[in-house]
DNA sequence: CATATTTAGTAGGACGTCCTACTATCGGAG
DNA sequence: CTCCGATAGTAGGACGTCCTACTAAATATG
């Protein structure tokens, strides 16, 4: 229990530092997430389906987190042609250029966020993905 | 980056196994917290901001898990007589039950939860103490 | 080929978290 | 003793998460 809340208050600190992080550019983690994952697809578009699969998250929260993005000016949703349940959400040139200073605000913080040498940091990663394990996930 | 990722995921996979494990109670595990921390203090009552004090969220989720476990009969707010500004949250006889019930649910889960033998939760507390320390926090 | 099942996305709602703003009360500084 | 800052709690709102239920479209089945 004791590992299980320390978890959980790591989680907390870290979001909250990469929200705060984040705040200047419009984002929160979540809407950054989908914007980086975007961001590295060939054409800057995935169906919504897609991007809920590869970041876990629910598919109605997907559906929020582009309606922000898209009231935001940084995605647009397009229809897809070869499948009409689909839909994209494709990357706007705006949405491009701040993911990109996004990516640098995060990576600055990237480092103090955890306090851990390289090596501790690896092993913090060993265990916690046996813990994914545990739990039925299948960590890539 | 993938440290973090992976931090909020076990987040995410524990809160939803301790949350279908307390489902039956009709708690979830913020709200299991509070009655836990109730339960284990003399007089079964403390002060709200006591309660957002120790489990480290904001007054105003004190005020909305207070609330809601007030509506379901877990507890009942009580007025400080020492301190007119305080408002105790008291746990009452039927949240007591509850809360004892729900800890061997939660017990049970627990093992399972991690998957790593007690030496590995161990090395894994410690990693998350560090990454706590380093963001200002101070763990018990 | 027609029907049944699966998949994609959204609507509406419950919860938990935080923030800001406000009221009431306490306690200390003059 | 009065006023002023700190503390306690709440109201209202933004966000992210999940769930259930629904529609539309693709795919599988008979």
């Amino acid at each position: 229990m004791r590992l299980a809340t320390s978890v959980m208050r790591v989680q907390q600190l870290m979001i909250s530092a990469l929200d705060a992080a984040l705040k200047p550019f419009g984002l929160t983690f979540s809407r950054y997430e989908v914007l980086v994952l975007l961001h590295f697809s060939k054409s800057g578009s995935l169906p919504l389906s897609k991007i809920g699969e590869r970041l876990m998250v629910h598919p109605t929260s997907v559906t929020s987190a582009i309606d922000r993005l898209e009231a935001q000016g940084f995605v647009e949703r397009v229809p897809d042609k070869d499948d009409r349940r689909r839909t994209l959400a494709r990357l706007t040139t705006q949405g491009r250029a701040t993911v990109k200073k996004a990516t640098d605000a995060v990576s600055d913080i990237d480092f103090a966020i955890t306090g851990l040498t390289d090596r501790q940091q690896d092993d913090a990663y060993q265990l916690l993905r046996r813990m994914r394990r545990a739990s039925g996930d299948f960590p890539q």
